[in-house]
DNA sequence: TCTGTCACG
DNA sequence: ACGTACGTGACAGAC
């Protein structure tokens, strides 16, 4: 068998590496991306070629032989950023774990090192496969050795032997060096001929083979100028050429037996990536061993299927005070959901898989046990289990511990709050996801099709990781002061939460409908009207075709690009409008096709047909701040600012007509709680007063009395404001308000110069997230913030306005979830029919009884107002009415 | 699956 | 010299 070799320019990969992933880092913020890159794509290889040999070159920081010859060689290359210079050592240290050769001389870089082993393993009959970024590596090709190149983003790679050099390039791999030579390489700084690029190169190639041999005969070139560009050039051109010749014959012993692939240090390399936190890959190297720590003995799980089982069940769980608990429900909208399965496991080691369907007349017996508040229950997510048991007429009570919301207050930026996710992470186990029990996307099936016993092995896998997770957990949420915001708000919070998701909203599916046929009407005008003043048929909601028309077509004029071509929004057609009537058609052919598309279609589309309602996802684990987010469908965004728009809210109707809507929203909240952080005397005053702060923010801004404020004024100092909660810069200001980075500098500093108390709160935001790594809210809330340590400015710049913005987005979503928990605790002392239906950031919904109208009224504004104390009041307005339109 | 756009606080 | 406002989710089209 032909025996093979990969040889990968180390430097280049992880550069492409380090680019092509997003700022990746470990919980102590040291930057982790352009690493993972490299073993991912490593693995990707290794799988594919499956290679006897390997070996990583790497570049020196010692000037090579290049340098010494030609000062100005590679001149002007920027330094590598700090966040890669760190992740080299990591890996090289990782490389020597998994015993993969490596090779690094001074005075000579990775291309020529590579070079010269190419060319030792052509010699020992060795198929050869160079991995790099660097296109300059295609000299190399050979009929034994083949290029890859990997393209941006990694995944993107192109094989090259010397056909398809040939092909590509119109060029052999040994005239890729001329090519050079005459064209030059700005990123190296290697001259070439000056005013020769690369179809005049290839011209030259063609008709004489090489550089030399165009030397002897440059009196055939025809073109007049070209030849006297290259003769008062030649000794350029050779020098150039050397420059880009990579060596074949550096100095280094080589040996076959070196080269060898080896299997890595298994424990080591499992200790390596622990530290680096690279989950998948430990969950890959453990599903490669033979045997999982996981599998799980089936004899020590009992499955239940009759009555007295459940008793005695019930009794041990009693005795035991607490457990932990997985239910298995199908795969349907909340109220259609149904129960497949039921893990429960006790600290003593008892297990049990009920079997649903067979139990279903011990009901009570269960119902007995979720519904005591002395057994304590944990869970993951086990606001699924909540809505799953309410179904069955079950209020699960006694709550004690959710690992998935207590990782998202250690961590709340990470992506993934999977059981198993957390679980490898935390205690580098190999738990399956549960993805590859029942699939994903179209192949998804639901928990009723799956084999039992592998339900009962993953609900008591899952029981398992729960148990073993809330021991670190509550450790380490008790370390970080994070325990009274996980007791008090969070856990209690998910049964709100839970209600809100099963009590849902009602609308008006009549309305929705009749609507969308008027939308329709007026959307096929539009279209008609768009083609015609196109002159053809196109795509509007494409912004590639649409792009195509309007900057191509009718040549209007581009104003901005995206990284894919002609920018079409908003901003862009509003400046266009006035150059062509079809703009003003596209942006109301925007407005109606988004209102259609989603709020009337994909509203209709999540109507509960038994409750005629709409019953959202709130999930409690998604934000960075600390709100809460809405899915399938997000009632978080429901039109509002345009008319138009917000007649869509008409749909949004109360349960019966026993019912009226109550809407109550907090009155510059963020500003008041920046206030509160600030405690600046003049924003503290506004509130303190009642005073409009707009207003007196624009009177401060704009030096004038406070009664003599125009409302262009007022406006201004609205977007300067918000400007401030957003962590302002001058840039992001004068966008906002078409307005210069020089006036808007000048808007802030007047700010600053007023507001000193918010000025010095800004620093310290700043300065508190570089110290400490992190930022905090009232009620103790942690963001980290390991961007506040990039050498990038973009990258640092967006942690500073981080730092300034979540202590005060992530303090007034501490308060309003307060307010939640205080308004639905009095609503259920008082035994009211009053429900609160959803949260919106700043507001609250209820439904309100006719016959509690006044009780109810009072108890929201007393509990949102007081939810906690602040050095400013906090005021709310509140609105009653028989839609959520007439709320207002 | 990613990108652009646009709806909200 | 750099190129941005903070936090979300849904939809359609391009790839």
């Amino acid at each position: 068998m032909q025996e093979k070799i990969i040889i990968i320019d180390g430097n280049s990969l992880i550069n492409r590496a380090f680019y092509g992933l997003p700022p990746l880092t470990t919980k102590d913020g040291i930057y982790t991306n352009a690493v993972y890159g490299f073993v991912n794509m490593l693995y990707k290889i290794y799988e594919d070629y499956r290679p006897q040999y390997i070996s990583v070159a790497f570049d020196r920081k010692a000037p090579t032989f290049r340098h010494v010859e030609y000062e100005a060689y590679k001149a002007g290359r920027k330094r590598m950023p700090e966040e890669l210079g760190q992740q080299l050592p990591i890996l090289k240290e990782l490389l020597d774990v998994m015993n993969i050769h490596r090779m690094e001389i001074d005075g000579f870089e990775a291309d020529d090192l590579i070079g010269t082993l190419v060319r030792y393993c052509e010699e020992k009959n060795l198929e050869s496969l160079v991995v790099t970024g660097d296109r300059d590596a295609l000299q190399l090709a050979s009929d034994k050795t083949r290029i890859l190149i990997t393209k941006k983003g990694m995944t993107d790679l192109e094989i090259y032997t010397p056909d398809s050099i040939i092909e590509r390039y119109e060029v052999t791999p040994s005239q890729f060096i001329d090519l050079k030579g005459l064209m030059g390489d700005p990123s190296d700084n290697i001259p070439g001929v000056p005013g020769v690029g690369e179809k005049t190169a290839i011209k030259l190639l063609k008709q004489f083979g090489s550089i030399e041999k165009m030397i002897q005969n440059t009196k055939e070139i025809q073109n007049q100028k070209l030849r006297e560009k290259i003769e008062s050039n030649i000794e350029q051109a050779i020098f150039s050429k050397r420059l880009a010749t990579i060596k074949t014959d550096v100095p280094i012993e080589l040996s076959l037996e070196a080269l060898k692939r080896e299997s890595p240090n298994q424990e080591k390399l499992m200790e390596v990536f622990r530290r680096l936190e690279f989950h998948s890959f430990i969950q890959k190297m453990k599903t490669n061993e033979e045997t999982t720590e996981l599998d799980t003995d089936m004899t020590k799980i009992q499955t239940i299927e009759n009555l007295e089982d459940v008793s005695d069940m019930a009794e041990a769980i009693e005795r035991a005070a607490h457990c932990y608990i997985k239910i298995f429900g199908t795969g349907e909208n909340v109220r259609n959901r149904k129960i497949v399965g039921i893990s429960i496991l006790i600290d003593d080691g008892h297990s049990y898989y009920l079997e649903f369907e067979k139990i279903g007349q011990s009901l009570d017996v269960l119902k007995a046990i979720f519904e005591n508040e002395n057994i304590l229950k944990s869970g993951h997510n086990i606001k699924n289990e909540i809505l799953l048991l309410q179904k069955y007429g079950i209020s699960l009570t006694g709550v004690d511990f959710d690992t998935s919301i207590a990782v998202y207050l250690l961590e709340p930026t990470r992506t993934s709050y999977e059981i198993h996710e957390i679980y490898n992470t935390y205690l580098g186990k190999n738990m399956n996801s549960e993805e590859t029990l029942i699939g994903k996307g179209k192949n998804r099936i639901t928990f009723l099709d799956i084999d039992r016993d592998m339900l009962v092995k993953y609900g008591h896998q899952v029981c398992t990781a729960v148990k073993e997770l809330k021991k670190i957990l509550a450790v380490e949420l008790e370390n970080l002061e994070l325990k009274k915001l996980f007791q008090e708000v969070e856990i209690p919070l998910i049964k709100v939460l839970a209600d809100m998701e099963y009590e849902g909203f009602r609308v008006d599916h009549q309305m929705l409908s009749s609507l969308g046929k008027e939308l329709n009407g007026k959307i096929e005008q539009l279209v008609s009207e768009i083609y015609d003043m196109a002159g053809e048929q196109f795509n509007i909601n494409s912004t590639k075709q649409l792009g195509d028309i309007l900057f191509e077509k009718l040549k209007l004029p581009a104003i901005k690009k995206t990284k894919t071509g002609y920018s079409t929004n908003i901003e862009v057609l509003e400046k266009l409008s006035k150059k062509h009537p079809i703009i003003a058609k596209i942006i109301e052919y925007r407005q109606y096709v988004k209102l259609k598309s989603t709020y009337i279609d994909g509203l209709i589309d999540v109507i509960n047909e038994k409750t005629k309602k709409i019953h959202s996802s709130f999930n409690q684990t998604v934000t960075a701040t600390g709100r809460i987010s809405s899915t399938e469908p997000n009632l978080q965004n429901i039109p509002i600012r345009l008319e138009l728009g917000r007649e869509i809210r008409k749909v949004f109707i109360p349960t019966d007509d026993n019912y009226l809507l109550l809407d109550a929203d907090y009155s510059q909240i963020e500003l008041r709680v920046l206030a509160h952080i600030s405690q600046d005397p003049g924003l503290m005053e506004a509130f303190e007063k009642e005073q409009d702060v707009h207003t007196m923010t624009a009177s401060k801004v704009f030096d004038v009395p406070f009664d003599q404020v125009t409302s262009q004024q007022r406006s201004s100092a609205k977007a300067v404001n918000f400007g401030i909660v957003y962590g302002i810069s001058d840039f992001g200001l004068a966008e906002n308000l078409g307005i210069t980075k020089k006036e808007a500098q000048k808007y802030i500093d007047e700010y600053f110069d007023k507001y000193r108390g918010v000025k010095s709160y800004m620093n310290q935001a700043v300065e508190e997230g570089k110290k400490n790594g992190y930022v905090t809210t009232i009620l103790n809330r942690r963001r980290y913030i390991p961007e506040l340590l990039s050498s990038n400015y973009n990258i640092r710049s967006f942690g500073e306005r981080t730092a300034m913005n979540t202590p005060i987005q992530g303090s007034a979503a501490d308060i309003i979830k307060v307010a939640m928990l205080r308004v639905y605790d009095e609503l259920k002392r008082r035994n009211l029919r009053s429900k609160l239906i959803l949260q919106v950031h700043d507001e609250l919904i209820v439904e309100i009884h006719q016959e509690e109208i006044e009780e109810v009224k009072q108890i929201v504004k007393k509990e949102m107002e007081e939810a906690i104390q602040l050095t400013v009041p906090l005021k709310v307005d509140i609105h009653l009415g028989k839609s959520w339109y007439d709320t207002k």
